[in-house]
DNA sequence: CAAAAACCGGAGATGGTGCCTCGACTTCTT
DNA sequence: AAGAAGTCGAGGCACCATCTCCGGTTTTTG
């Protein structure tokens, strides 16, 4: 349950320039990824952090070492946002407030959102937590039927299948109006009623012709020569 | 309107073998794009042909040349459809076949959705017939809206976004279960009702947990070697 | 039937990418 | 001041997709 926030401390106590640029790392690790994906490169990261990619690969042995360092205390979040979810008065506020949220944080995470929903990256570790969300999500879903709110026939599996969803419209209109994604989860989650219940009131407009145009502009790009070259943020030179 | 049906039999008539290698790349650009997506290779395609490179970019002066060849007929076959649903008794039953019948055809060819969700693929030609869907489209829903039964908040541009979405559905899942797409279509369109009505039977359970990892494995593996060789069908040697 | 024209094949040229290493140099710690 | 720890980034390596080239084959023509 506890674990240990240092583990490497018994080691040795990093140098405090290395320590420094460990954080910077992460926190790059963090922008970059969740903006580009976890198809970005520890150059990318380097570059971003104004560090050598070597210092890099000094840190973190591979690619794979760094996404799990990153993530893990995220992922931890998610868990605890469903063990909050189970707490609350109303099973179905709990279930839909649950999901809102952690669509929220996949909405603004790229790499999160392939984290969550791959198999294909991070170690064990990762899928420690994943494997200890299971049954809080079960149990929240279950709930939320009991009281006659969610439909009976939805599973817990089903979760992933939306997320996916959802994160499918987020890659596809976030350049365009980033938070469009509120408008197809109201839509699918008032699709999860099983009482009929009034259609929500949308939280935001449908686009316009020449939005989704550009939507569609930027969806699959064969290659991008260099999306933005990510500012340094450096302090002292 | 009426277009050529062989616009390049003014030119010459290609040699009998050249003529039938053609089709042959046509067929196989069509079940391999359709099975890998735009991102194969035309060496892809040429092999699945029995046939060598060069052949191909012999007949299409570049990928992009074949995939228009290729998509334009099954464009007009999706714009075919939406005319027909337009003379369908009921305006809501018009509207959901439409939106069936589309996703049945997007959830069997990778290639296809991403032609139609995307503008970075194909040239002037694919855009004219989906332009010309618009107005049909808009038509379409209007229809519904006017009849009370689709919800009124709704625009034209939101068909695109719930294709994107259940495309992430299949892509995600097709190797699972390959028409898991029908659950996650069923669930939206119970969002799109204006009338409450009650929650329509879903069309196919959902996952296990077994079925779900899997998934979440074959989902955005970095590298496939070798998906599988595929078969060289020829007839005499 | 033979010559000419059209076509085929597939190795490899070309240009690109991503992961990671290495050795000369710099900074921190004691 | 010495030596341990850390940094830098060019470049090695391995991979990949697009498209070309030309010796050899098949079809058509006369």
């Amino acid at each position: 349950m506890t674990r240990d926030a240092a583990p490497a401390a018994s080691a040795r106590p990093l140098r405090r320039d290395a320590e420094l640029n460990r954080r910077r790392i992460l926190e790059s690790a963090r922008a970059v990824f969740g903006k580009r994906g976890l198809e970005a490169t520890l150059d990318d990261v380097a570059h971003h952090a104004g560090l050598g990619v070597g210092t890099v690969y000094r840190r973190f042995p591979s690619k794979e070492h760094l996404v799990e360092a990153m993530f893990v205390e995220q992922l931890q979040e998610i868990a605890d946002l469903a063990e909050q979810a189970l707490s609350a008065e109303d099973p179905w506020d709990g279930f839909v407030d649950f999901v809102w949220r952690t669509v929220e944080l996949h909405s603004g995470d790229r790499g999160l959102r392939e984290i969550m929903l791959s198999k294909a990256f991070g170690h064990e570790h990762v899928a420690e937590v994943k494997a200890h969300m299971v049954p809080l999500i079960t149990r929240l879903m279950e709930r939320a039927q009991e009281s006659g709110q969610l439909r009976a026939d939805l599973v817990p599996t089903d979760l992933p299948l939306i997320h996916q969803m959802v994160g499918a419209a987020v890659e596809y209109t976030s350049a365009v109006e980033p938070h469009l994604w509120r408008r197809c989860l109201a839509l699918i989650l008032d699709g999860l009623r099983a009482e009929p219940g009034r259609a929500t009131e949308l939280p935001h407009p449908g686009l316009d012709q020449a939005e989704i145009d550009q939507a569609m502009c930027a969806w699959r790009q064969p290659r991008h020569p260099h999306p933005a070259t990510p500012p340094i943020p450096r302090e002292k030179p």
